[in-house]
DNA sequence: ATGGTTCTCTGACTAGCATCAGAGAATGGA
DNA sequence: TCCATTCTCTGATGCTAGTCAGAGAACCAT
């Protein structure tokens, strides 16, 4: 199985890796380019650019300065917040950029066109899978305080996500509060999945001792399912609160948050009585711990 | 189409090969690094590793110095032909490449590791798919004079694979004669596949003007198999028949070509009586180009 | 207002990657 | 034998990528 992979790393390197970087410096410094390209129609903050392709502040401002000097790019302060610079493309630029674009079109488009029909289908379906599992894989799952940024986007993504969901919306105050402090060990723990440094989920545990701990704030980011996260959130939960002394996990749902109850049937959750108050839910399910995860 | 091919190059340049490179520096440069590899348990010629690593002399040189000077490598003239300078690894360059092939054999661990068993069966499937196509899409098909040193190799190849699958063997001298004058325009001509340089395939045609024209030679190397090269040489030789005027290809097999005689009927090629006296043939075939390819 | 923090920039520097020109040894064919 | 060619190496040189330290402006909380 790893030779395998090897065997991909292997080629996929030497034909896409090797010809993208060829195709996309047109005369101009690789590092520019791709600035070019990230730099985007719209213009972005030299801090985001900086996070983002994780660049040295002095090198990146050297970079900058270059396509400035080449008349592709203009600079200015932030309106909002005059520290930051903000980097737009010229219509220079945009131009270069717009080549660039289509020089990765045309590199698309060459490794395509030796192939017949049936095999151009069969690559691009394999090259669909690849990417999608590749991205999963880069996710990374982490407990995190629920202080943190990346927690408070998650819970406000989470929250805006089942007011829009709902019937008739979704007031945090009106729900059973889960605070900071219930997710902070010991009480509970939060989890959160990023991709790439974005948060793309996340789930958190109350604990009870031995007393059932209970689920909350299974999120997963719009742009980050199919890719098993929900259920590899849930797998981790069950296995920290097994660890933890629980025996029992439980949670409730709404009946219109359909693909999580799915998820939690097919994961061994079985349906039962309304264990609390909770008025947004419809299902309360819980579920046994295995005994070896305890 | 072409969108998804440059989804798959970002996620796969960015998560492969990024980790691809700053796994195999231990510390020494990259391209260090990877000459190391590729000199091999063996040793190689320099020249050969020129040639494979398209790098020029004077840089070769220097890394092989650097090389040598870590005590990793020893260089030495070729006995055959004393320009030639031979490298090959010292006990510490062998343990090195251990090593290096360690850290690959973690670095594609790593990638599955995040994964369910389910996800990755799936993702070393669709690997295998994605490198197979991109394999294929890397082959290049070009005319080539039958005197030159890759078309001789592969008609080289062809008769010793003959030679080893009849069941009497195959000795070209009986069989009817295929001269490079017959096989060069504008008597004929001959293509031959190349994958990163090396031969990996060839076919040629012999052309009677508007009479049916003759398939001959055709091969593909053992390593090259099951990327669909039979079927894009063979379909090229028509379209170029075709164009030269011939309305009806011809050609002739051994009973032992079984996958042969499976491309041929494949491709519309019907079996007729024997059209000429090889010695070697069981099976006459023919095909009728279509209209609009002439 | 003040002190700590954030953000960007400049200067100084290093390592790596690469190319070109030319020298010198070995080879092979006329 | 001689001349053209092949092969490798050294020297000179330039560009790219990247790091580190520190300065100065803007911001924010107190």
């Amino acid at each position: 199985m790893v030779a395998r992979v090897r065997r991909f790393n292997r080629v996929v390197t030497q034909r896409v890796g090797a010809l993208n970087d060829h195709f996309l410096s047109l005369g101009r410094p690789l590092g520019e380019s791709r600035l070019l390209w990230e730099i985007g129609t719209e213009g972005r903050s030299v801090r985001s650019l900086r996070a983002q392709l994780d660049l040295d502040s002095g090198y990146l401002s050297r970079l900058l300065r270059s396509l400035e000097r080449a008349g592709l790019v203009v600079t200015g302060p932030d309106q909002a917040d005059r520290r930051v610079t903000v980097a737009r493309l010229t219509q220079a630029g945009l131009a270069e950029r717009d080549q660039l674009d289509r020089r990765a079109d045309e590199l698309a488009a060459s490794l395509l066109d030796p192939l017949t029909e049936r095999q151009r289908d069969r690559l691009v379906a394999a090259m669909s899978d690849v990417e999608r599992l590749l991205t999963a894989a880069g996710v990374r799952v982490a407990p995190a305080d629920p202080a943190d940024a990346a927690a408070r986007f998650c819970v406000g993504e989470y929250v805006a996500e089942l007011n829009s969901r709902f019937d008739a919306g979704f007031d945090p105050a009106r729900s059973i509060p889960a605070a900071d402090a219930d997710l902070r060990p010991p009480a509970g723990l939060m989890l959160v999945a990023t991709l790439n440094g974005a948060p793309v989920g996340c789930g958190a545990l109350k604990l009870h001792g031995t007393e059932p701990a209970e689920i909350k704030r299974m999120w997963v980011a719009e742009s980050a399912r199919g890719l098993g996260l929900g259920r590899r959130l849930l797998t981790e939960l069950e296995r920290r609160a097994a660890t933890l002394g629980a025996r029992v996990v439980r949670l409730e749902t709404n009946q219109t948050l359909t693909e999580a109850i799915e998820l939690y049937r097919s994961a061994g959750y079985t349906e039962v009585e309304a264990f609390d108050a909770e008025p947004y839910a419809h299902h309360w399910f819980e579920k046994t711990l295995p005994a070896d995860a305890r």
